[in-house]
DNA sequence: CCTACCATGTAAGACGTTACATGATTGG
DNA sequence: CCAATCATGTAACGTCTTACATGGTAGG
């Protein structure tokens, strides 16, 4: 359900089209939430269905057309419920926890090397948010240029405090999970025979 | 795919119905990797015509019956190369990363609420991984004396500390997740009014 | 006899991934 | 004219959730 309001906070900064959804799913936004377009058609189509937005086709050169589609009140109305209302919390399903808890039965260099692909992943992912924060506090971050610009200057502070904490929610799991993954390579090489 | 493999995990310990799955999923292992009856029984039935399983069906009573299942030795390889293989990873989809990115448009009091939430739920998460590592560490988690059962004595020590390190995942997300929100209830503290 | 537990599923739907499929426009 | 980009989908499949559905057994 949370594509639903990803794409409702993008819209509400403006109208767009699915296919400039999916440029910023594919870019910035994509950090905090991310779809395929073939995820993202269907949905505005459903959420159009629900009166949450409303799509105008727009022509474009002679035979062309696009659909831009922009936040309706009862679209906006939601979309406030859901930013005041609760999170639906899951249970935790972690595929690296599982295989870490079953590790004994790897080979010492397999399970080195999963515990090094785990660092090298998370750290590629934490230095694409770094550099997000560092646009985000620059305020060069397109995403956040184009929300500033349809914002009041007296929130302008809120509004790049709020980004700032959603992004440091993910360098925070990733710095979480390269530590972890540093500390099982000790536990490694604490056991460099396969039993 | 994980659901496989935690079954296969678990019934490399020994035989098992889908029932005494089942238990495990809803205690010790749940922790790890969850899954309800109704996942679990279809995926037990694939799992056989895979060939990695093999159940054999028990009379109960009079009329009653249980389907136990035992790994063989294809399902014994699938588990080898899963657990010697590299781990898929998928794009990070955090809700509660994407609603704190967007909080500027809640009240300040469902921002806080949302914050205060966020950490009673990782709290109570927390609680629990650590009763269960400190269950690791006394050898007393009925999930880890099954698994020592089954394992030579030399091999004690290593097992243990994988479970650790997979508990030790969890606790250390949780306490990621924990402090990002007393973080974010400060910056909540520094926006008091509504813009 | 009744309650707690054992035991096993089906069905519908939400959500997400991957692959397939098509065509128009714009700028060089 | 050609390539990059704009633009929009369908189809099949896999995973997971929620709800529905049924019946047997063991112990007090």
């Amino acid at each position: 359900m949370s594509l639903r309001y990803a794409l409702l906070a993008l819209l509400r900064v403006g109208p767009k089209s699915g296919y400039d959804l999916q440029k910023q799913f594919d870019t910035s936004v994509g950090h905090l939430w991310h779809a395929p377009d073939s995820q993202i058609y269907p949905e505005l189509r459903r959420m159009e269905e629900a009166g949450l937005v409303r799509g105008e086709e727009q022509v474009r050169g002679t035979r062309g057309s696009r659909r831009v589609y922009h936040v309706t009140p009862e679209g906006e109305a939601d979309y406030l419920a859901w930013i005041d209302g609760p999170l639906a919390y899951t249970r935790v399903r972690e595929p690296a926890s599982l295989k870490a808890a079953y590790l004994e039965a790897a080979s010492p260099e397999a399970a080195r090397a999963f515990l090094e692909e785990h660092i090298r992943h998370w750290r590629a992912e934490l230095d694409q948010w770094e550099a997000e924060l560092a646009r985000i506090d620059a305020r060069t971050s397109p995403m956040l240029q184009d929300r500033l610009a349809v914002t009041p200057e007296d929130d302008h502070d809120r509004v790049v405090a709020f980004k700032r904490l959603g992004y440091e929610n993910l360098t925070g799991r990733a710095r979480a999970e390269i530590a972890w993954a540093q500390r099982g390579l000790e536990v490694v090489g604490r056991f460099p025979v396969r039993g």
